[in-house]
RNA sequence: GGCGGCAUAGCCAAGUGGCUAAGGCAGGAGCCUGCAAAGCUCUGAUCCCCGGUUCGAAUCCGGGUGCCGCCUCCA
């Protein structure tokens, strides 16, 4: 099976053909670490997890890097306030985010590069870009990348590159040659963070992280150095155009085979943003709501399409997940079989066109539709209780959808004491029926209600489940 | 000012030239149930507007209207 991705720069659907036979490169641009991660970076991050694990599914052995930008303008800014140093500011908030993901269900990336342990891949690609003439120094120190020295430049974004009809909000320098060009090196300034390199005491602008990163970590072939370079829709320009150019300028070949971009979160129709008082920390969604709903709902969305979240919408989606998890229960310990051969085409087809997992969702509903009316009509039938958990096994590799225990998934946030006390007042119900004494039945059944349980009879006994 | 994206039933959302326009939520009807719930079945849209291309368009082209993004740090 082919898989096909939109390729952001070319603009259409492209055939996947790796630079190596059986393998696959991708690197994700990751956050900046001076705050916690919000729904934008968790929606990105499940983007290119699905991407992954399709390519993993597709037999390809896949890595995929996603860096840590830990030097830069809001983190120094932040390190004033704070009382920590570098190290311990920037690994406090990687390894919030890494909790965050790992709440998500997003794989570890193979590889997370960091800008402060790069520096020296860093400084050789300004020194090479420097040697070609590709970059300058100016009076303070600064190095800058000279745009004009790219033929190309523009080609990744399609920004018209003539700036007479741009009208740029980039400050005026009149020490640069170019409008566009943008610093690779900043150097030593009071209260900086400095770095040393033999191109000065300095620290790496955030463009030359990645180039170098991905030229440190992947050897490529004598066009690309990767096959396909991830990122939010917001950094094809400047960011992965500056990326594109320094490669192509300090190696002479391309950064990436294939772009892949995600579309934007809103929340409630409106830019997420601090001024807004909108933002929306994983943090505090995770407080609320499960991390795999979370993921379900986001990846509900095709991730090229800008996506708006509100909490209709994810009730919604918590209503379309308890599905999944009610069939699940409902064979709960059972033996998991092999998944169904024509349902794991399906799903793998659907997330083969560019990652449909709106498709792949539907899918995996029709899966449940006709589940629960096999199991309705041959509720002894081994072989298809196997046949189903199979599926769902399939649906949490592919998806990481369905992973969890079904009967955990319907008690989330009831505590052991209310447990007991649910338990006992279905058994008192059960007599209360027995004795078709319904009044008091249906009284018990309110109580539940009152406490937020539901309550549902089916044949092997009276199961519950947390509203 | 430059560049780009989106507009599909009450809501969310696939589909990008041709069989009955996926799927979910909400609503309606039925089966099941002591009654419910859950589950299953049935039920809903000429695809923002106007032109054009075509035997045929939600899908392609042109023009509107509306929303959004990038051009400054941003996933």
């Amino acid at each position: 099976m082919s898989f096909y991705l939109y390729d952001s720069v070319q603009k259409e659907k492209r055939e996947f053909i790796p630079l190596a036979e059986g393998k696959a490169t991708i690197y994700v641009c990751g956050p900046t670490v001076y705050d916690d991660a919000h729904l934008g970076h968790a929606r990105s991050a499940l983007s290119f997890d699905i991407l992954k694990r399709t390519l993993q599914d597709l037999g390809y052995n896949v890595t995929l890097a996603k860096n840590f930008t830990d030097i830069d303008d809001k983190i120094i800014n932040k390190l004033a306030t704070s009382g920590k140093t570098l190290h311990e500011l920037t690994e406090f908030y990687i390894n919030r985010y890494l909790e965050d993901m790992a709440a998500l269900g997003v794989l570890r990336a193979d590889i997370e590069p960091k800008a402060t342990e790069s520096i020296e891949a860093i400084e050789k690609m300004i020194t090479e870009l420097l040697e070609s003439d590709c970059a300058y120094t100016i009076e303070n120190g600064d190095i800058y990348f000279d745009t004009s020295k790219d033929s190309r430049y523009g080609s990744i974004s399609h920004m018209v590159t003539d700036d007479a009809q741009n009208i740029s909000r980039i400050e005026a320098n009149s020490q640069k040659r170019n409008p566009k060009d943008f610093a690779l090196w900043k150097a030593c300034k009071e209260q900086d963070v400095c770095f040393n390199a033999k191109i000065g005491q300095g620290r790496p602008g955030w463009h030359i992280e990645c180039s170098a990163m991905i030229n440190k970590f992947f050897k490529g072939n004598d066009e690309y150095c990767i096959d396909i370079h991830c990122g939010g829709a917001d950094l094809l320009f400047p960011h992965h155009e500056n990326e594109a150019a320094q490669t192509r300028c300090a190696l002479n070949k391309e950064i990436a085979k294939y772009w892949m971009h995600n579309g934007f979160v809103q929340i409630d129709g409106e830019k997420m943003s601090k001024s807004l008082g909108n933002s929306f920390f994983l943090k505090d969604a995770l407080k609320v709501y499960d991390g795999e709903l979370l993921r379900y709902y986001l990846i509900s969305v095709h991730y090229r399409n800008d996506f708006n979240f509100n909490e209709v919408d994810l009730q919604n989606s918590k209503k379309r997940l308890d599905r999944l998890y009610r069939l699940k229960k409902r064979l709960y310990g059972g033996k998991v079989g092999r998944v169904n051969k024509a349902f794991k085409e399906a799903l793998l087809q659907a997330m083969c066109d560019d990652l449909n997992s709106s498709k792949a969702m539907a899918i995996v509903d029709d899966m449940i539709s006709s589940a629960n009316e096999q199991l309705d009509k041959e509720p002894k039938n081994k072989a298809l209780k196997q046949e189903i958990l199979g599926n769902i096994d399939y649906l949490c590799q592919l998806l990481g959808i369905g992973c969890k225990d079904a009967i955990e998934w319907f008690q989330q946030g009831v505590s052991e004491e209310e447990k007991t006390k649910i338990e006992s007042l279905i058994a008192k119900r059960a007599e209360a029926k027995k004795a078709k004494d319904f009044e008091s039945a249906d009284a018990i059944r309110e109580e539940l209600q009152n406490m937020g349980i539901a309550i549902m009879d089916m044949a092997d006994g009276t199961k519950w489940e947390k509203l």
